[in-house]
DNA sequence: GCCATACTTGAGCGAATTGTTCGGGATTAT
DNA sequence: ATAATCCCGAACAATTCGCTCAAGTATGGC
């Protein structure tokens, strides 16, 4: 896994995507506009999932993007690989991180803590999301106020990436 | 959280250092000719390293590096944070990803995941990975084959970035 | 059929990040 | 003094990030 803001813009996209599913298909200009993502942007990474086979496109007026399965089986996992490309693939960064008589120290290492992170990102299903953030914008919309800030800075300003 | 080579890197090294910890400091050319990290690279590392207190150093002839405390209170997660510089903190990437009224539709959704994520990295300690890989070593020295393979390019071929 | 809508593709671009090489310092054991 | 070692900063190619621009192609509505 490798985590950087691209993984994030393609969650929030799909996560928009999910929101605003209905009869019609919803349209990248409209993500666009709701998320503030440029336009290109979106179609490189909606190209990706939709190699990925996690959307399906209509094209033509009235077309645009639909889920290519239920919110409930996507995981954030799949959305973020999808967008991450592969790369490398060959043992610990194909170069020459690997030393010590032909075995990386930390191989087996990254491998397992990755697969811990994947398998958590797994779990995270885009309907959680859904759910989430309904429950959130409701709660917001009772005049409560939903107290992020301390999510924020406080054991580590780094909010993930970016 | 954010996941790149860099913090793969730091790990490394410091795992290294751990495992070749004795009387005296280890140096950053043993631990660049055992693992392959350029020297250059290793002194940016440790730079931010030892700002953030997580190893002491030692100047002149015989000296070197040392951890700042036990391995077993070192968390993996404050390693690559160190290195992983605080960058931005201002909310949602600082500069136009927020949008949809003032709040950022995934800010707080990410600071869960981030969270999360956090949580799992910051209770892997770095006597564990002490330990793991010498139960590996060990398997190997008695001609047992620790099966790497399984745990690569199955579901993901992104091993961890790279 | 025309045309506007929208997906699709590709080139390129500035900024940032990665990991490196190079060139110096400063400190201290021998 | 000399050499080992930490320290620091500049500069570099390669890659990635997110964006703009510029073309396509498919298709519903008139």
């Amino acid at each position: 896994m490798r985590l950087t803001t691209k993984g994030r813009f393609a969650v929030t996209a799909m996560l928009d995507l999910a929101l605003n599913q209905g009869a019609r298909p919803v349209t990248l200009a409209g993500i666009s506009r709701r998320q503030g993502i440029s336009l290109s942007y979106l179609e490189q990474l909606f190209g990706k999932l939709r190699r990925h086979s996690l959307v399906d496109s209509v094209r033509g007026p009235g077309g645009g993007y639909t889920l290519a399965k239920q919110a409930e089986s996507m995981s954030v996992a799949e959305i973020i690989i999808a967008v991450d490309e592969p790369i490398d693939a060959t043992q610990c960064g194909g170069k020459e991180n690997c030393r010590e008589e032909g075995r990386c120290m930390t191989h087996d290492l990254w491998a397992t803590l990755n697969e811990k992170m994947y398998d958590y990102l797994a779990s995270v299903k885009l309907s959680d999301l859904v759910e989430t953030h309904k429950r959130n914008s409701e709660a917001a919309a009772h005049g409560e106020t939903v107290d992020v800030s301390a999510l924020h800075d406080k054991r580590r300003p780094t909010v993930l990436t970016t």
